[in-house]
DNA sequence: TGTACATCAGTGAACGCGCGTTCACTGATGTAC
DNA sequence: TGTACATCAGTGAACGCGCGTTCACTGATGTAC
């Protein structure tokens, strides 16, 4: 609530209080989601907070720095999605165990896969590959819940496990079972052969996916 | 043949009858055998073959054009470590049929994952996103059968259903199924958070994954 | 309440890098007579 | 079989580009007395 904050142009002639970082991460984001891992270029995100190129360096060690902060930002709105998904589900219509517990896994794999679909770029830079990928855990990549996507889709299975609809010992690893089944649609889709198909036929196709999994474990 | 040839040191001070052409495609399947498809860059190609920067021009358009042949090398590899999965099948001990029809697709998936386990450069290359998804065929991107990895696995499921083992109306598009879940397993493999999971560990997953996809279709 | 000072976020200028690509050329090879 | 000529694969030199990153700096902000 400055006295230029609330005409247009810019509100201060210099970032202070952490500001800037925030600036340069949004920066980072929109560029991600624009055109995926390549174009987080870090003087185009000063450039756009409005700032000399190494004032970047103020906040983020280097370039990669802030590539894995723009990664963390993409998994949390991933999960966000999957949350959304599931909470789409009605419940009234589906009292809790069987049918409840498939529809959660379900919505783990449709939200995956309408991310994956509309906001491409970010999804190829939630899954770029990093040398930190070691850290996968953190509150910074993850939804309402506090859980990243990966621990949604634990969830799920661990609520069919108790449902009776997969058995127990097949459990360990479902996860990359399961994941490994949605990504690779997921990869078709937005980069590979299946990237001209109408979504319609994209969401069918995901549909039958989970099934397949569902079945198959 | 010539005077040069036998001895080590530069065959000859010039390329001509389309040396070129192979010696810089095969540089440019060296840079993405190491490095996938970013390491493929066309001045390091024409330095490994000895050339000038620009004499690349009398052969591929521009870099993209390079890049495309090298996909297309890539693919063939992998369609021939998916044959020669297959021709390991012990054709003695399965009598056409049943059992048959389920290895030689096993063999699909198996091969499939090996390949990207053993030549994560080559694999990521062969899917790197590219303009010219669309010229899906072509000899170029054959193994030895003469089928691309995807006809080998349509090939594959074909069999399945002629064997019964797969109902008829789950056949059309089955293969985009098939392929997303292998193909997403092999992602996560190379790159992403399965990257560090040893080998048998890797194959044991790759295996309950084919046993999924199998059920589950 | 006022002044001196330390902090540190952002500036200004510059670097080296290596890339893809274009231009006008040259000289060895293959062909026509 | 020999000579003149056309072809065209590879040369030499140069471009502009935009990137990430480093350096010494300045000047507004917050703090200590």
């Amino acid at each position: 609530m400055t006295e230029q904050e609330t005409t247009a142009g810019p509100a201060r002639a210099t970032y202070r209080h952490g500001d800037l970082r925030r600036a340069l991460l949004e920066a980072g984001i929109a560029l991600a989601r624009d055109g995926g891992p390549d174009a987080v270029i870090l003087r185009e995100a000063t450039r756009r907070a409005g700032v000399v190129p190494n004032a970047a360096y103020r906040h983020f060690a280097n370039r990669q720095d802030l590539l894995d902060a723009v990664r963390a930002a993409a998994l949390a709105e991933l999960a966000t999605g999957i949350e959304h998904e599931q909470a789409m589900i009605d419940a009234a219509s589906m009292p809790d165990g069987v049918s409840r517990s498939r529809a959660v896994l379900r919505a783990v794999g449709v939200g995956y896969l309408h991310f994956a679909r509309r906001q491409p770029g970010l999804f190829r830079t939630a899954f770029a590959p990093s040398e930190n990928v070691r850290s996968a855990g953190g509150p910074e990549k993850a939804g309402a819940s506090g859980l990243n996507p990966f621990e949604l889709l634990g969830a799920a299975l661990d609520r069919m496990v108790a449902a009776g609809i997969i058995d127990a010992a097949q459990r360990p690893g479902a996860e990359y079972l399961a994941w490994a089944a949605v990504h690779g649609l997921a990869v078709l889709v937005i980069d590979g052969p299946l990237r001209d198909l109408p979504d319609d036929q994209v969401d069918a196709l995901g549909q039958r996916l989970v099934a397949m999994v569902e079945k198959g474990l």
